[in-house]
Formats: structure tokens, C-alpha cells, sequence
DNA sequence: CTAACAATTTACGCTTATGTAAAATGTAAA
DNA sequence: TTTACATTTTACATAAGCGTAAATTGTTAG
């Protein structure tokens, strides 16, 4: 336990580079999403309607950050939230800001190709 | 309740704004504290050691947000958490990024000055 | 090898964020 | 008014973030 709040810096200085990284509409959700489980990129891109270079730079970034990390299986690359730390503080987040609209247990309307789940 | 992933996208615009206003380290310690109760610019300024300046401009970006709101008494300025919403989310993250570390109760040691409280 | 598909990277321009330092404003007391 | 104190604003330079579009890499099938 902290007594001297001097001390909180260098945690809050971690904590908010984590911050940073969900500090984006397209990063937040993708997240979000992960919640439910893996996903391709092309599973995110179609759910979250976010162009696929832009998707994809934006999966970088949290790649770099140690939130998500990255299977590859063939031609496809799936994605997950990292950790259990990272789950809780997007979990907070999602539902604090979101409410119940980002449950991660919705699966959304599948689209007639049938890449769901 | 929302089907559809596309209609999350307005909602995580509007929390990643808030979420980025949390997302620097002076910002995110100033609400921490904020937690425990009102508090004057000077007191941040003692307790978290950042130099009043940017101190004052990181308050300023937190009321342009409606993060916190400020009361003058004289020639001192009193800040606090503005909503629930916001007090619930500094929370979560207190929580789950600093641990017990950033208890709200835990008063810090009283400068010999003697201006807690 | 070539074609097709999944995903990533690069490049450009623009906007915003941030640290530092100096100047300005508001308030109270002498 | 002058002085002192609390707080805010401005100015400047540098760095980072972001949208867009084009080019590139990696993988599988023919």
C-alpha cells in the first residue's frame, strides 16, 4: 500500500499507457468484442464495419501494447485479449460506458457467409 | 440493447473521449484523488507534485470534458468529480490499474502546513 | 510460377497532445 | 492602491495520433 501518493506515479504513468491504447473508437471495440472470445480480422472487419488497413494498424498498436495477441491458422489471423488484467479493465470500461449493449455474450446478427463463431 | 455491433461505434466515440481525458498520468492522479472528496488546486498541487501550470492546464482539460467541476472559496479554487458515471469509471480503473494502492480513504501524510481537510 | 485472398506496412498531410517557461488574471489584505 | 498569493492562460517547439490511399508481405490453390 501506497501512503505517499509521489509513489502513484509511476503506476498511474503504466496505467494510462494501457489507457491510451483503449482510447480509440475502433481499438475500444475490437476489444470489446474480444471479450466473447478470438476473431479473425475479417470477422472484426465485417462486425465492426472499420476498413481493413485501418483495422489492421489498430491491431497493431494494441499488439505493441500487450493487450491482444495474435494466431495465425492458413491465411487467417485470429486475435485475443491478452490477459486477465487487460479482460477486467476493458469488462470496467464496456460496461461503465456501454452498458449492457457491448455484453460479450451477444453474438451478433451472423452474415449469410457464415464466418460466425 | 444493441444487435447490432454497428450502433456500439457512436457510444465508443463518446467513451473513448472520456477514457482519453483519463489517459495522462497528471489527469488520471487528479481524479484518483478527486475520489476521496473535493479538493483545492493547492492541495493537488502538494500532494501530487506537478507543477501548478500544467497542473492548472490538465484541470482545465478535465472541466472542458465535464469530468470536474470547480467551486472558488476566496482566493482557492475546490475541484470534484463531476457525476457518478465518471466517479464509477475512475474507480474501475483505480481498481484495476493501481490496486489497493489508490485507496480513496487513504488520507496522505499532512504536510506541516496543515492544509488537509 | 501465377492468381486470389488475408493481412500488414508505408507514405503523406493534418490535427492534437505535451513540456517548458513566461505573462496575465482574480482575490484578499494592508 | 499596492502587495502577495492562488490560479489560469499564452506562446513555442517537439512529438504523437489519425484518416486515407497505395504498396507489400504471407498463404493457399491451381
Amino acid at each position: 500500500m501506497i501512503k505517499d501518493v509521489k509513489n502513484m506515479e509511476p503506476l498511474a504513468r503504466e496505467a494510462t499507457t494501457l489507457l491510451k491504447s483503449l482510447s480509440h473508437p475502433d481499438r475500444l471495440m475490437v476489444c470489446c468484442q474480444l471479450r466473447g472470445g478470438e476473431m479473425s480480422v475479417g470477422e472484426l472487419e465485417v462486425q465492426l464495419e472499420i476498413p481493413q488497413p485501418r483495422l489492421s494498424r489498430e491491431l497493431a498498436k494494441l499488439r505493441e501494447e500487450d493487450i491482444i495477441s495474435a494466431r495465425r491458422e492458413g491465411k487467417v489471423v485470429h486475435y485475443s485479449l491478452v490477459d486477465a488484467r487487460v479482460h477486467a479493465l476493458v469488462d470496467a470500461i464496456c460496461t461503465v460506458m456501454l452498458g449492457s449493449n457491448a455484453d460479450p455474450d451477444v453474438r451478433f446478427e451472423p452474415e449469410p457467409e457464415g464466418e460466425n463463431q
